[in-house]
DNA sequence: GTCTATAGGTGGATAGAC
DNA sequence: GTCTATCCACCTATAGAC
């Protein structure tokens, strides 16, 4: 690990609290002092280590992204197969709404209008990473007959996102996580019929 | 209309301006103040017609799936054709985007979990409007021959609407309202082709 | 129906002691 | 690094005059 990336347990903590609280929640309906009760410490303590809730907003999603892009390395490692790694890809969102919780992005899109621009600019790196990772697995995949779609892999990709993305808001505000289920595994099905 | 329908005209404007916030700013990132300053009244007033926030939300909701379902009857009385119908309800999501604006009950799922039940449950009343709407429409396409999908009516019915949700988010958060006629085109194409 | 005035609470954020 | 104490802005909501 970077030196750079080495930070204070408290710091620590103080992101793994707050990223839960924005993914079940949404970013204006947590504060500083939700997070300082779950760690028992005061408020004046978490501005030490994120001045402002804009710095700690930025650095939350720069912390899931850099995870994420960790995820998709995995997977790229562990599979050859086009339709494999889509299928793990896709495995990767019902883990994170199996935990309870909205895709961190997908929660902070909605509240997009409210947020400071740094935040906005995370938020489309996070989606451009998808969108380039999903875009060389589609182009992959129609290369070696493994998967089948028309158009230009991009739209492929942000196809695939948007379905993700609001599957899990649906199924979430719907309390049945097997909606999200159904709706992927026909995407996937679409994918993998010629 | 009829006589329960009828509001005060600060009632209903009141309803206008906060659902315009709740759409492009999220339920807990507007306040009584800003429709009041929009309005041009104090708070006080507000209170008089919606005495809390939950009770406002409420209506909201309820009017808009009313407006929603009065559209969907318009379709249903102007056209025949199933795949007709289905491209129109795209447009009318399209319609809501094009504005500037999320889907008010996609917009109040991401901050579900902050909502009173009785807001909760007017929006599960909405999807389950479009959802019943929309497998009406599937049923009738399939045996037409005018629609092709597998499986039952229900899955791909809310995979439709997960879609246009999802693709509502991402659009607006990406500031790019063309990604939306592009993945819904796809969608339409999917389930036009045989 | 709308106002003034205000209550009671919480928000993000800071100064300065330890 | 963490604390106590505090500021000021904003929130939802209410009482009572007009």
């Amino acid at each position: 690990m970077s030196r750079a990336s080495i930070k204070a347990l408290t710091a620590q903590r103080t992101l793994a609290v707050a990223e839960q609280l924005v993914q079940t929640r949404g970013y204006n309906a947590f504060s500083y002092a939700d997070i300082a009760r779950a760690l028992g410490v005061t408020t004046a303590t978490l501005h030490y280590h994120f001045p402002t809730k804009a710095e700690l907003g930025k650095q939350l999603i720069n912390r899931y992204r850099t995870q994420f892009e960790g995820a998709l390395i995995e997977i790229d490692a562990a599979y050859s197969e086009a339709r494999e790694k889509l299928k793990r890809y896709v495995g990767l969102y019902a883990k994170v709404l199996h935990d309870g919780r909205m895709c961190l992005c997908g929660a902070l899109a909605a509240d997009a209008a409210t947020l400071p621009k740094p935040m906005r600019s995370e938020i489309r790196h996070f989606f451009d990473t998808n969108e380039a990772w999903l875009s060389a697995v589609l182009a992959d995949g129609r290369k070696s007959g493994d998967l089948h779609f028309e158009g230009p892999q991009r739209d492929a990709a942000r196809y695939i996102l948007d379905i993700l993305e609001g599957a899990m808001l649906i199924a979430r505000s719907n309390d049945d996580f097997s909606r999200f289920d159904r709706s992927t595994g026909r995407l996937l099905a679409e994918f993998m019929t010629a």
